[in-house]
DNA sequence: ATAAAAACAGTAATAGTTATTATTTTTAAG
DNA sequence: CTTAAAAATAATAACTATTACTGTTTTTAT
């Protein structure tokens, strides 16, 4: 059995993403975390972000723009990416666990789990083009 | 302005795309098309299935799977991927806009589109795992 | 202190997709 | 029926995100 071993590395990456609620990709975790580990690898970044959803402690996004995103927050809820900035936002959808079960009778196979992605304009998108 | 020639290797895609409802990727397409056209390239595949998307005859779809797939049913509904067998199958779900609504009441932008994906278990693979 | 296991940095490799380019096809006009 | 401009093509190169490999360093239990 493989023992999780400690990293100052693997720390920092953690620490990083519980003080983001943007949804940075490994790249941008990469960018932050070289500021305080300046010869940290890419690779590295990518291989803790992995193991830290593995083990459930982050979670790992598609919203569909083809970059994986990392997100501290592991409680179920949903996002919307601004289709003006870009920005990927949260969304807490109440009682989203009954679409799934709605969902159960539209289709003949089990369904366990789903993912919500919305597209819109955030609020601050919305401010600027009201401006205009 | 950019008009639009007919070419029979599009014609061909999509022809193939319409006879399928297992939201093939852009190399399953390949695969097929080259029976017709073998030396079709996989260029011409991705620039035509990008075009046919664009134009909204087909849709691109993000299953979270780290591949783009096509379909050529552009009615809203949604996909289930099995996490057995990793088909993806769609959901019909009635009065899925009602989701999109109610989600706008908990944020503070404007949201335009939904995507739903679930996971689970399709029926096939049901019925395999209950021969156990 | 030591040594095995894990993590590391650096780099190569892979997969999916898009871009480039010289050639071929389509199509509207003569 | 030609012709010629525009679009599409095949072939290939390039790019992006991510994973795999390797020799070295760090962690941790003894």
């Amino acid at each position: 059995m493989k023992t999780l071993k400690y990293s100052r590395q693997r720390e920092c990456i953690k620490t990083f993403l519980m003080g983001r609620k943007d949804h940075p990709t490994a790249d941008t975790v990469y960018m932050h975390v070289r500021q305080e580990y300046p010869n940290i690898s890419l690779g590295t970044v990518y291989r803790n972000l992995t193991l830290l959803s593995d083990i459930g402690e982050i979670s790992r996004l598609n919203v569909g723009d083809g970059v994986d995103r990392f997100d501290a927050d592991t409680s179920p809820h949903q996002h919307i990416v601004c289709t003006c900035c870009g920005c990927v936002q949260d969304v807490y959808l109440p009682d989203a666990e009954k679409i799934l079960k709605y969902a159960g009778k539209f289709y003949d196979g089990m369904i366990t789990t789903q993912t919500i992605n919305f597209r819109g304009t955030c609020s601050d998108c919305l401010k600027i083009s009201n401006n205009n």
